[in-house]
DNA sequence: TTATCAAATCAAGAAATTTTGATTTGAGGT
DNA sequence: ACCTCAAATCAAAATTTCTTGATTTGATAA
């Protein structure tokens, strides 16, 4: 239960740090490498690194390796995910008339 | 720039801790007083203000005084929005094929 | 093999977030 | 006025997250 509310959380956490964001305004523009972001964003190779783990791990961003370089791009399906996963945590649940279950004191 | 950043990771906040997504669960189930979460989520009561208020400027939930209670409730124009912007930052721009080309010699 | 480069990991400190008892505020009730 | 209660705020400590130079890993080339 408590591992629900975690599992949750870690894909929420692609969103609510700033340098992330950028980095995804950076990857809506196409798959880039690590070397490029690592520019762009004008951040030590190992700040880059930490971020790019966070982002992989929520399953927003995607890493292919290719010799050794590693590219990045937003996955489709991470991304559809965590859409659904918002719609749920926030649609009301369907009960029948709002009448409050619990009894007042 | 930096704040449009900062403004879009604050929506994120309210979902990146597992206090908060038990709030909203419950939240789920209709208006709550704030009396009420905190005995269920088994909180301190300046605890809980404290993760109603990240809730709340999210726009993700909203508090309506009555007497010297406070009810808090889910926000469906906030979520709706949350919903969009999320889907704004992970959509892929229309743009040619631009493949990054570290390899390069 | 050795050298080189890209990226991940480590480790220690910095910065931000979270916790919680104490206090304050603010709205009733007496 | 006073008292009481609900909630917000304060403040200091605890915890977590983030930063970044140094190191390691892993792939490629000479």
């Amino acid at each position: 239960m408590a591992d629900l509310y975690e599992q949750q959380a870690k894909i929420f956490k692609a969103f609510c740090d700033e340098r992330r964001l950028r980095i995804l305004e950076l990857l809506r523009g196409g798959e880039t490498c690590a070397c490029k972001l690592c520019d762009a964003m004008d951040m030590p190779q190992s700040s880059l690194s930490y971020h790019m783990k966070i982002l992989c791990e929520s399953g927003i961003v995607l890493g292919r390796e290719e010799g050794k370089w590693t590219h990045y791009r937003i996955s489709p399906e991470g991304s559809r995910k965590a859409m659904e996963l918002l719609r749920e945590i926030t649609q009301l649940q369907e009960t029948e008339e709002s009448s409050c279950r619990c009894q007042k004191p």
